[in-house]
DNA sequence: GAACCAAGTTGACGACGGTCAATCTCAAGG
DNA sequence: CCTTGAGATTGACCGTCGTCAACTTGGTTC
């Protein structure tokens, strides 16, 4: 926390920052993955965001200085860089255009809402996961003749709080998908046929 | 558009701006109720955001120099003071401050826009459509004796839109509402005795 | 008043998702 | 080897939602 910056090292599971807790600067990630997760009084939680290199995650408590709204973890092993809060401020006050850089990754925030708003109110949990499946796809996977295959940085229940079903439910879309011949899975492999992303239409708009 | 700022009055169902149109400048809700209104390919639409008196609208399409992604439309009689492209963007860099009171409005829309996602996620329609009820009451709605009454300032479709159900469940889910005792409805009238602020344990932490 | 149109409602039907309970899998530990 | 426990799957059941179609309502126009 004294010096402006600094790197840390997660491992998958562990936590960068506590839902609740009081903003201590941003994090920017360098190598790996973050996820995001609000918990609910209830104890189910939701899986809000997936912050992949290059992105900045706890900048909207820095910013409005409230406490986390979410939990941050790392799905895979990352490597996070710290700016401490005071550094944050000082380098905000000092360098002109860092706020509007800041206001971009607001926007960007918004627009990715938006779209999980209207894709909840527009397509099925089946079209979604497929959407889902899709861009995981594009970052984790490598193709192999005509087949592109991953392994899953998410669980089954990861999935489920990503879409917004419960985990029976993803299991039955996952089936169903099978089924279609869109996908096929192995635990947490997954492969998928290049014609696939063809065969769903709303999709290529999303990507 | 020469004169940086300038008033404008909008009847009910009149349009302020257009989805995909460039950004012309920001627009002030001085008065009445704009909705935010999202058009998708196949012909439907969601109801994004309703903007009330001192909100503002337009100011993504701004800060990003990006086009509209929604159309925005009055539902009420509106007065709109619109601040001109070129004056906004003056004021935004001779005042400083000005900026970020624009990012707390970004906030403010990440906010909402994550309550709407984990409402989506969490809550059964009939309970998303209680809340809502519930909001508009307390911004429209006049109490009498042991009852909240209120002139709903939008039609079954809207509400459908902005649930996003169709508009026959949308008729299902206001008679399943009446027969709760929840609410009494005759047409766009809705009356709701105060008992049931309590009887929707989950809506008080909305508020 | 008659004709008309959009908005809203109702019914029937099939598909889907939440829930509960049982089972399966797999890896870690004794 | 057996036990344990968490994650994942499956089946059964029921309520809800989307869809199509028919109908009602209310307001506007001629």
């Amino acid at each position: 926390m004294q010096r402006g910056f600094s790197r840390r090292i997660l491992e998958g599971g562990q936590l960068l920052f506590k839902q609740g807790e009081a903003s201590h600067g941003v994090y920017c990630v360098s190598s790996g993955l973050i996820a995001l997760r609000c918990h609910h009084e209830d104890g189910s939680s939701t899986l809000m965001r997936l912050a992949y290199p290059g992105e900045i995650v706890g900048y909207r408590s820095f910013l409005s200085n409230l406490p986390h709204q979410t939990e941050a973890r790392a799905l895979l092993p990352s490597r996070i860089c710290t700016v401490s809060k005071q550094t944050a401020e000082r380098v905000a006050g000092e360098t002109p255009g860092t706020l509007g850089r800041l206001a971009n990754r607001c926007l960007k925030e918004i627009d990715r809402s938006h779209e999980r708003i209207i894709a909840a109110a527009k397509l099925t949990n089946k079209e979604r996961l497929a959407d889902l499946l899709c861009r995981l796809m594009a970052i984790h996977g490598g193709q192999q003749g005509a087949e592109i295959s991953m392994r899953l940085p998410l669980s089954r229940m990861d999935l489920a709080d990503l879409i917004g079903v419960q985990p029976e439910t993803m299991s039955r879309l996952v089936k169903r998908l099978e089924e279609d011949g869109l996908f096929s899975f192995a635990g947490r492999e997954v492969r998928m046929p290049v014609a696939s992303l063809q065969e769903a239409p709303e999709l290529n708009s999303l990507g």
